[in-house]
RNA sequence: UGGGGAGUCGCCAAGUUGGUUAAGGCACUGGGUUUUGAUCCCAGCAUCCGAAGGUUCGAGUCCUUCCUCCUCAGCCA
């Protein structure tokens, strides 16, 4: 029997294959969960877990959420959502120095914004680490009864020079053989605030000469006097990652732990911890597996921790909502949609491979549904006076004003007309008009013919310039047969279509035109002349940003901030969601429209 | 020069246990529609899977060697 080869399905990664194989084989059938995280016993108290699995989105919060995120984001939120799973936001809060509450808030409006909610039923998997301070602490001193973990005096430094190289083994601590009861009281000690900062730390006892450094005794616990966000003074001695994190999936039933390449070498001890702990019983099988996966580079966009803190600190951008930023927050100022995120991450998959994606695919993916979703208006952003001569006055002089119709979606009726009113004198975008056309232009030149879009033919006249040759106005008579939408409309045809607004009516606005961030492709990478790394700063874009002054239809003044709209013939733009005044907003262009013609 | 990873079209990326014509998207190139030089539609776009050998009736998929790139020596995450 021939076997019907069944379509890839999109959006197939090495992540999904593991995913189906791992549910095939019922390998988490026996989970329980009783409603929250918990140790072993905690769980075995509750019912099958209904979640088929579980992710997390584990951020710290020391910083924004950027367009790398958003990559995780999906990943873990649309996992749970296509496999009958839940996943956890969970806040990876283990070191207070660097982590405030402005960070937790900022990231729980931009995982909602991107449209996923921690909301399961009755239960809210909304976690911090730091709530699991107890446990870690427990599971700390079952490591070390069990000969697992001891207290080192080393300083740092001496750490450091034991721990060996790449390519030498590292020799054992003096101190690695203390007995259980010595390191029982040193790290009760170490709690209870008897040592300085940095004077001790807990370590694991494995293998000081494994090829893998990160087996080699890692630091678990460490002494530090600071305030937590969460938990206040509590404590004075924090977990490290290394440490915390998988007892924090452990504790949460978290099947699926998925995290970026860099931490590969940390999963033998990943594996290494659990089992110590499942082995004394705080937490049961089966075990939470870690994978990991390329994280997110992005053509023309620096998205580390420290470049972003740099360029906002260093106040090169406005703050972490500018929308020049890949950070979220940016992103939407900009006028980017979580949909187009969305489209985004599944076009650009999920692999194992180091990439650079470029820029242009994001863009796209939100032009795609920006061109979907955004009525359009019309917005002269470089105005110069066209001036139709022979269109009608009144009795007092004054130019006629006539109603033209603007479908407001070419593509969806239904969505109906608006009124923009046409008279003598128009707005006109400056390039729209050349006294002498270069090869291939079809729009306004003397003598041309153009349409004036929902409105009349026009013919051009000619134009008058100031002292210096510039063109101040140009000048136009109208064909009164061919409007829009009359059956004479068709009587000629031309190939130019260009917009206006007219003079009396137009909204004056405020509209900031962004360009990318930085000008090389990939910022700060490489060296200078002289054979230094080259900083990423140099490679900033000074005309990231222009504000200019232009001339919108009159029904633009209405726009309520974050209303999206393409200005036709130009691009999208948002109302912006900080400086708009009802009745005034400004616009930020989020993105242009394509643009075939070489000019 | 230790360990762990990755190398499939310009950019991403599918390729189940080897099975015959190497998905798809973006970009690009033609052509069509269009009152946005937009959108949309249609067509084209890897004899080849980092390289070289080998096993096999058959290899991107197995074996060997080599090359390139990423990553690990915080009491950061």
């Amino acid at each position: 029997m021939a076997s019907e080869k069944t379509p890839t399905p999109l959006g197939s990664n090495f992540i999904r294959a593991i995913v189906d194989k791992d549910l095939e084989q019922g390998v988490y059938q026996s989970r329980k969960w009783a409603g929250s995280p918990g140790d072993a016993a905690h769980q075995a108290a509750g019912q099958p877990d209904a979640a088929k699995i579980r992710t997390r989105f584990p951020p710290e919060p020391n910083g924004y959420l950027h367009i790398g995120h958003a990559k995780s984001i999906f990943l873990n939120f649309g996992l749970a959502r296509d496999y009958a799973g839940v996943c956890h936001l969970r806040f990876d809060d283990t070191n207070p120095e660097k982590e405030s509450q402005e960070y937790v808030d900022s990231i729980t409006d931009a995982v909602k914004w991107l449209g996923f909610s921690w909301e399961n039923g009755q239960e809210s998997n909304l976690y911090f680490a730091s709530n699991y301070f107890d446990f870690m602490y427990r599971a700390a001193e079952s490591l070390i009864e069990n000969g697992h973990a001891y207290v080192d005096s080393q300083t740092p430094e001496e750490m450091r020079i034991t721990r060996g190289t790449l390519t030498e083994a590292g020799k054992n601590s003096p101190w690695r053989d203390r007995t259980v009861a010595e390191n029982l009281t040193l790290f009760r000690e170490m709690r209870d605030g008897k040592h300085a900062d940095g004077s001790l730390i807990l370590r694991t006892k494995i293998d000081m000469a494994s090829p893998n450094i990160n087996l080699r005794d890692p630091a678990i616990y460490r002494v530090r006097r600071a305030h937590h966000h969460n938990t206040g003074d509590k404590w004075c001695i924090y977990p490290m990652y290394t440490f915390a994190h998988p007892i924090e999936d452990a504790l949460e039933q978290i099947t699926h732990s998925i995290c970026t390449l860099e931490f590969e070498d940390q999963r033998p001890f990943y594996d290494w911890l659990l089992e110590r702990l499942a082995e004394a019983g705080l937490l049961a099988h089966p075990l939470p597996k870690q994978y990991e996966f390329a994280r997110l580079n992005l053509t023309y966009v620096v998205l580390s921790k420290r470049k972003l803190i740099q360029l906002v600190e260093e106040k090169h951008v406005s703050g972490w909502d500018d929308p020049r930023l890949p950070t979220l927050a940016g992103a939407r100022r900009r006028g980017y949609v979580a949909e187009g995120f969305k489209l985004f991450t599944d076009r650009i998959g999920v692999s194992k491979a180091d990439s650079w994606i470029e820029y242009t695919i994001l863009e796209d993916c939100m032009r795609e549904v920006l061109n979907e979703g955004s009525e359009r208006r019309i917005a002269v952003l470089d105005p110069i006076k066209l001036v139709i001569d022979n269109y009608p006055l009144d009795s007092n002089g004054k130019s006629q004003v006539e109603d033209c119709f603007a479908p407001n979606h070419p593509l969806k009726p239904e969505l109906g007309k608006r009124v923009v009113p046409l008279t003598r004198e128009l707005w006109i975008e400056r390039e729209d008009f050349m006294e002498v056309p270069s090869k291939g232009f079809f729009r306004l030149v003397p003598d041309g013919l153009v349409r004036l879009r929902y409105g009349y033919v026009v013919k051009c006249t000619g134009c008058e310039k100031d002292a210096n040759g510039n063109v101040t106005v140009v000048h136009c008579e109208y064909l009164p047969d061919t409007k829009s939408g009359t059956p004479g409309s068709d009587s000629i045809k031309v190939k130019g279509n260009i917009h206006w607004v007219s003079v009396t009516h137009a909204y004056e606005c405020e509209v900031r035109l962004y360009d990318r961030l930085f000008k090389e492709a990939h910022p700060g990478q490489g060296h200078t002349e002289d054979g230094r790394d080259r900083d990423f700063l140099t490679d900033l874009n000074p005309n990231s940003v222009t504000v200019i002054t232009a001339q919108l239809e009159p029904s633009l003044k209405d726009a309520k901030a974050e209303d999206s709209f393409q200005f036709e013939r130009h691009g999208y733009f948002v109302a912006d969601i900080k400086d708009s005044v009802a009745g005034t907003p400004v616009f930020n262009r989020t993105v242009t429209l394509r643009d075939a013609w070489q000019k």
